[in-house]
DNA sequence: TGACAATTACTGCCAGAGCAGTAAATTATT
DNA sequence: AATAATTTACTGCTCTGGCAGTAATTGTCA
């Protein structure tokens, strides 16, 4: 995938809520405004990239970047 | 890996040249100024994700977010 | 070594991201 | 159905990221 909406947005929202936690409680977890990660499950595109790092970090989820010119074939 | 320095900066910064191209060239050509090429390549998290994207998309670059819930085991 | 290209570094301005607060709408719980 | 919790939506303010411009530094090549 990439890093932009819808995709995103539905994929953080999912794990989130498995979290069990809020917009709000998760947002003061990680250390961020409510407003950024409700904006981040929305679509909202133009967002810092350290709020989605802290959001990614506060779910446990970690980043693969696959170029082509990596493939070791 | 995750998306904050200096990880992500090396690789961009990797991928970037063997596009052979400038920061500046580079930036225009994916539509953004040449100082936030530079700034992530360099460290700064304080970058828009949208400007983010366009670099990745520039490399062809794909990103995998893996979740320890996803594991279908 | 001189000239050219690219990178690094700094500046000031401005559009907009981040934020808390609030309220309305939606959803869940009892 | 009533209540509580959550989400959606909007506001105004503050702060800073994005930008072009520029200059200094570094690297490359003839």
């Amino acid at each position: 995938m990439n890093l932009s909406q819808p995709e995103l947005g539905f994929f953080l929202r999912n794990h989130r809520k498995q979290t069990g936690l809020s917009q709000e409680k998760f947002a003061q977890m990680v250390g961020i405004g409510k407003t950024v990660v409700y904006d981040l499950e929305k679509g909202k595109e133009t967002v810092q990239l350290s709020s989605l790092n802290k959001i990614l970090k506060g779910l446990n989820i970690d980043v693969n970047l696959v170029s082509p010119l990596d493939k070791t074939l």
